[in-house]
DNA sequence: AGCCCCACTATTGTATACAAAAATTCTTTG
DNA sequence: CAAAGAATTTTTGTATACAATAGTGGGGCT
C-alpha cells in the first residue's frame, strides 16, 4: 500500500513542468526519480517520515538501485529527504527550529528579491505571474490542496526568476521547497485564500515597478504565512519525554 | 602527473579540520573523498577545469568508483565540480556572470549575518574569531597563498556560525566556497593583506556588539574584495571567437 | 599530402552480485 | 505467559562486471 501510494503520486506528477530536468537525456536518468519524488513530497502526497526503500522505488521507476540512490542523495542535499546510515531514506521532518530558520531566511532574502523583480519586470513577466495566479486560484477552488501549495511555491520562485539572479533563485527555490514540507507539518489554519490576495497585491506592485512596495508586501506576506503555522517554542521531543518517564 | 597532483593535495588536506564530516562512520565513506577534493579545490591545488577521472580518484582514495561518484555528485551540487554527461567531472569554472552574482548574493546576505552575529556574540566567540585571524596572518606571512584563501573563507563562515542561523551558515559556506574558485580565476591584485585589516575591524565591531557597524564593515569589505577581481562586462568566449574567425 | 572514415581504446553509465548491518521472527527459558 | 536471545529475512553499503559513449590513432581514399 505504501508502494502503491508512491507509484501513483510519483508517476502522476512525473511529467510536471519544471524546466530544469530536461527530459531523459543520458547520464541523468536519476532526474526522473528525483522529480517524481520531489513533486510527490512537495504536494504532500508523501508525508514527512515516510520511508523510501531503494528497491521499491527501483521497481516503480524501472531503474536499478544505483539510480535511485543518486536521486535520494540529491533530495537529501535539498533537505527534502533525510538519509539515516544503514537505515535508509525518509521524507524529511523539519523541526520547529528549522522551520523558524527557514522563514527567517526567507524574510531576509525574498523582500530583496521582490524589490529586484519590481525594478526589472517587463509586461511579459507580469502576464506570466498573472497566469500563475489563475492556476493557483483554480487549484484552490477545485480543492486540490497539495497542488495549491506547489503552485504557491512556484509563484515565489517565478518572482525570483524575474529578478534574474540565478543564485537567489536557487536559494528561494530551496527555501520554498522546505517551506512546503514545513507547511504540511505545522499548518493550522484552513483559510489559505488570504494568501491569494497577498499574491495579487504583490503582482500589482511588481507590475507598477515599485520596488519598495513589493518588498514591504513580500515581508508582510511572509509574516502572515508564519502566523498560520504552529511553531511554538517548545520543541516536539517524543524521545526526551520517553527518557524522562523511564526513570 | 595529474594523478600525482591529485594524490598529494588530496591526501595532504584530507585531515583538515572541518567539523561536518565526522570521521569514517559507515555509510558516508564518500565524505573522505568529498572533503579531500573540496579542500584541494578551495586551496587552489586543483585548478578550475582540471579533469577528475573516476578510476584515478578511486585508486588514490582506495575506494570503488561508486564512492567517488557520490562524492563528485555532492561536489557538483555545491557547484565546485561540473558534471558533463558521458564526459566526466571537472573542477568548475565559474563564468564572470556567475562570479558577479555570487558576490551580489554575498552583499545581501553577509552584512545581515554580520549584524546578527554582532547582536549575539559572546566573549568566547570573539576569542575564536581572533584565533582565526592569527592563523590567517600566519598563513599569509608563510606565503601559503592557498591556505590563506581557505582560512579567509572559513572566517566568514565562522561569523555566520556565531549568528546561529544554520541556514544562513549554509548559504555563506556555499557562497564562500564558490568565491574561492572565483578568486583563483579572476584575482588580479597581490596585496591580500588589506583584507586582514578589514577582518580585524569586523571582529572589533562584532566584539563591541555593534550590529550596524558590523554590517557596514562587511559591506565595504565585500566591495573591496570584488574590486580586486577582474569581472569586466565582456564575457570570456573562446568558442564564439573561433566561430567568427572561421567565417 | 591532406582529409575522412573506421576500428580500437579509454572512460563513463547502469545493473547486479556480494557483504554487512538492521529488523523481524521464532525459539527457548525463567 | 513474558522476555531475552538466536536464527532468519530484509535492506542498505560497496565493489565489480558489463554496456554504451566519447576520444584516439591508423589506414585508405581523393
Amino acid at each position: 500500500m505504501n508502494m502503491n501510494q508512491i507509484a501513483k503520486t510519483g508517476r502522476a506528477l512525473l511529467s510536471s513542468a519544471d524546466g530544469d530536468d530536461g527530459g531523459a537525456r543520458p547520464g541523468v536518468r536519476w532526474s526522473a526519480v528525483y522529480v517524481g519524488l520531489r513533486d510527490a513530497i512537495l504536494s504532500h502526497s508523501l508525508m514527512p517520515g515516510t520511508k523510501l526503500p531503494e528497491d521499491e522505488l527501483g521497481v516503480i521507476y524501472s531503474v536499478s538501485r544505483t539510480i535511485v540512490r543518486s536521486a535520494l542523495q540529491a533530495l537529501a542535499h535539498d533537505r527534502l529527504v533525510q538519509l539515516e546510515p544503514n537505515r535508509g531514506a525518509f521524507v524529511a521532518r523539519p523541526t520547529k527550529l528549522e522551520a523558524r530558520e527557514v522563514f527567517e531566511a526567507r524574510a531576509v532574502i525574498e523582500p530583496k528579491v521582490a524589490a529586484l523583480a519590481a525594478e526589472v519586470a517587463k509586461p511579459a513577466d507580469i502576464v506570466l505571474l498573472r497566469r500563475h495566479l489563475e492556476e493557483e486560484h483554480r487549484a484552490l477552488h477545485e480543492g486540490k490542496d497539495g497542488e495549491a501549495v506547489v503552485l504557491s511555491a512556484r509563484f515565489h520562485v517565478a518572482i525570483a526568476e524575474i529578478a534574474g539572479q540565478s543564485i537567489f533563485t536557487d536559494f528561494v527555490r530551496s527555501l520554498c521547497s522546505r517551506s512546503s514540507l514545513i507547511i504540511s507539518l505545522y499548518w493550522r489554519r484552513r483559510d489559505t485564500i488570504c494568501e491569494s490576495h497577498a499574491h495579487h497585491a504583490l503582482v500589482d506592485a511588481i507590475g507598477k515597478n515599485s520596488p519598495k512596495d513589493a518588498a514591504e508586501l513580500m515581508t508582510s506576506h511572509l509574516v502572515d504565512l508564519v502566523s498560520g503555522l504552529d511553531l511554538s517554542t517548545r520543541e516536539q521531543s517524543p524521545q526526551k519525554l520517553a527518557d524522562i518517564l523511564k526513570r
